[in-house]
RNA sequence: GGGCGUGUGGCCCAGCCAGGACAGGGCGUCUGGCUUCGAACCAGACGAUCGGGGGUUCGAAUCCCCCCACGCCCGCCA
């Protein structure tokens, strides 16, 4: 999606570039890089912001002009601007500056946005394409840490951003549920366990024997057999390990379901790794046909070494299955459902050489959906210096992080706003603002320190920040208390920070294209957070005297066209919150 | 040892992929702004050898090379 504005300035540039370089184009246009299939489009991807807002609205930098034109920066720019409309594009220096018309740029904007209401930004370029996202995943038989909330966080929104740009989304989570640890789960439950207290705080009491086994694994190895001997009698369907993994399972998808109740995360599937059983042999059969499996040790491995990976491992000398076994039955099992055009894999970078041995070896069986293959990284979130892990018993549990964020929430509006109603729903949204934003504020590939002081912070650059303008919106929208109408006087929109709103209000859709484009929905984060920025600077500025411009006055014909303002405002940070998986109250 | 990632004011982060005008924000500190359109806000001040060195370029936080520090991964855990 090209921005129209930045489209009209390149094409004026390139028309006077046409005009004041007449013959010498071609030489120009010889030197652009292969992506700039013209001249228009070559300035068009040169133009930036510049620095200082004053100078302009957009910048062409004429250096990358000056040797096929056999010219210095400065007279190129000189001479270009010499063919222009002189108010609006000005030679500083080797750069060129446009300045557009403030009540143009809010006759095309405003009137779009009031139309498509929250389908503004919204594309058709999937095509119904269908991406499946695998995210959140947690192991069972253990507690939903903060750690957890980074895939859970970024997956869902991943989600939605691929629906709104006209993709098929579809929500996995592949719950991990099988594998060697509920061997150790049932050796230290039937060592230590019972059902009674396991009923009473399950989750609890399971992390607390999953820790125990761990300890005591260090002092005597025979209890590390022994998890792998019950796990191979679970794959073999022993009755008494088969019912205490059920028993598992089933106490911690409770547990699970209720922190994504309280998120407001659903997913279209809940198939863990448990339910490719049965696919594994098939899956097995096919590498055997392709001649991939050899045997190293004992075990069975697809052998990597000539692409610099270390061998897949497919079975253990047990015959029991392993992690990349069970991912693969997923992948064809995915493929052969949902016929994806991607298959996101939405998962920490620790994991990200198993992703390169499962994705190589798909390759290597010439699958043609090899491409279609993706491990969204992200980085660790550590505590005190340390990874949190949840053996060690260094783990914070998520919803420990929401209750103290609710209970700070909800102090601050007895404080602040104490004839608020439903106090305790309205906290629950700003601590889920804080929390994912700490979250979906920084770029996922960066290793985040947990830190109870900045989940904790709803001033700056914080999701409580972003409610908050938007609680500041709905309540001009609930004051001025009429509908809205787009047929405003445009030529009131004189301001810098009316034109700054507008400038940005038209970059929503470039935004959300953008991340889905790098899978990141950090800079949809990012674009909200200035637009609060500007639109707040916007709400509280000045006259000359020093006096509040307010938005809503009795000047009948501004406050209309202010209002069309603020709605456009109001309906970008609304649904780029949404985006996010971040809830936004309308008073807070 | 090999692979991947990170290193930007006291702290946290953006900018790096597609090199350009004095390196942008936030937190914290200091100053100013509520006789009510919501101060979870706004305005201003202080504060940076962009990990170090070399190279390419008219121009490097950004591209290339070397080094340092930290994190993660490297066969029967997931």
């Amino acid at each position: 999606m090209k921005n129209i504005f930045q489209e009209n300035t390149a094409r004026l540039l390139a028309e006077a570039f046409r005009a004041a370089y007449p013959g010498q184009i071609e030489a120009l246009i010889q030197t652009l890089p292969s992506n700039a299939a013209d001249l228009e489009s070559f300035i068009y991807s040169r133009l930036e912001v510049p620095k200082d807002r004053k100078l302009g609205d957009f910048a062409f930098p004429a250096f990358s002009a000056a040797a096929s034109l056999k010219e210095k920066p400065v007279e190129i720019a000189q001479k270009v601007v010499a063919q222009l409309t002189p108010d609006r594009f000005t030679a500083t220096g080797p750069y060129i500056n446009a300045t557009l018309a403030v009540p143009d740029m809010a006759r095309m904007v405003l009137p779009m946005i009031h139309g498509q209401g929250a389908a503004f930004g919204s594309q058709t370029i999937g095509q119904d394409r269908k991406i499946v996202i695998d995210y959140s995943s947690p192991n069972i038989a253990k507690p939903f840490g903060v750690g957890h909330l980074r895939s859970t966080a970024i997956g869902h929104s991943l989600y939605r951003i691929f629906a709104k740009l006209g993709y098929c989304s579809i929500g996995i989570n592949h719950l991990g549920d099988w594998g060697t640890q509920f061997g150790k789960m049932i050796v230290a439950y039937r060592k230590w366990g019972n059902d009674a207290e396991l009923a009473k705080e399950p989750i609890k009491y399971l992390y607390d024997l999953y820790v125990r086994f761990h300890q005591q694994e260090e002092l005597d190895s025979s209890l590390s057999d022994d998890a792998r001997l019950w796990f191979k009698k679970l794959e073999d369907g022993d009755p008494e390990a088969v019912r205490l993994w059920k028993l598992f399972r089933d106490y911690s998808q409770a547990e699970f379901q209720r922190i994504y109740d309280i998120l407001g995360i659903k997913f279209d599937y809940y198939t863990g790794e448990s339910f490719y059983n049965d696919r594994i042999e098939v899956v097995m059969e096919r590498l055997r046909r392709a001649g991939l499996v050899t045997e190293s040790q004992g075990a069975q491995v697809v052998d990597l070494e000539p692409y610099g990976m270390p061998a897949c491992l497919l079975k253990k000398a047990d015959g029991a299955t392993l992690y990349a076994t069970r991912e693969l039955a997923g992948i064809f099992y995915r493929y052969e459902t949902f016929d994806f055009y991607r298959a996101l894999y939405v998962v920490g970078s620790a994991q990200q050489e198993h992703f390169k041995q499962v994705f190589k070896v798909i390759e290597l069986l010439g699958e043609p959906f090899a491409d279609r293959l993706v491990h969204v990284e992200f980085g660790w979130i550590r505590f005190k210096d340390q990874a949190m892990s949840t053996r060690k018993g260094n783990i914070i549990f998520l919803e420990d992080v929401i209750t103290t964020a609710e209970e700070k929430a909800a102090q601050i509006i007895r404080d602040k706003n104490p004839d608020l109603p439903n106090l305790d729903q309205t906290a629950r949204m700003v601590a889920l603002g804080a929390i994912l934003f700490a979250d979906l504020g920084v770029k996922k590939h960066k290793d985040v320190n947990f830190s109870w002081e900045e989940v904790l912070n709803f001033e700056g650059e914080t999701g409580p920040y972003l409610q908050y303008t938007h609680a500041r919106l709905s309540a001009l929208m609930r004051r001025f208390g009429k509908p809205i109408d787009e047929t405003v006087d445009f030529n009131l929109f004189t301001s810098p920070e009316e034109k700054e709103l507008l400038l940005h209000l038209y970059r929503f859709g470039q935004t959300v294209e953008t991340a889905s484009d790098r899978y990141e929905p950090n800079y949809i984060a990012e674009y909200l957070l200035e637009l609060a920025v500007v639109f707040n600077r916007f709400y509280q500025r000045k006259d000359a005297h020093g006096k509040l411009i307010k938005i809503i006055s009795e000047r009948k014909n501004e406050t209309e066209a202010r209002m069309l303002l603020v709605e456009a405002v109001r309906t970008v940070l609304n649904e780029g919150l949404r985006l996010l998986g971040i809830p936004a109250p309308e008073e807070m």
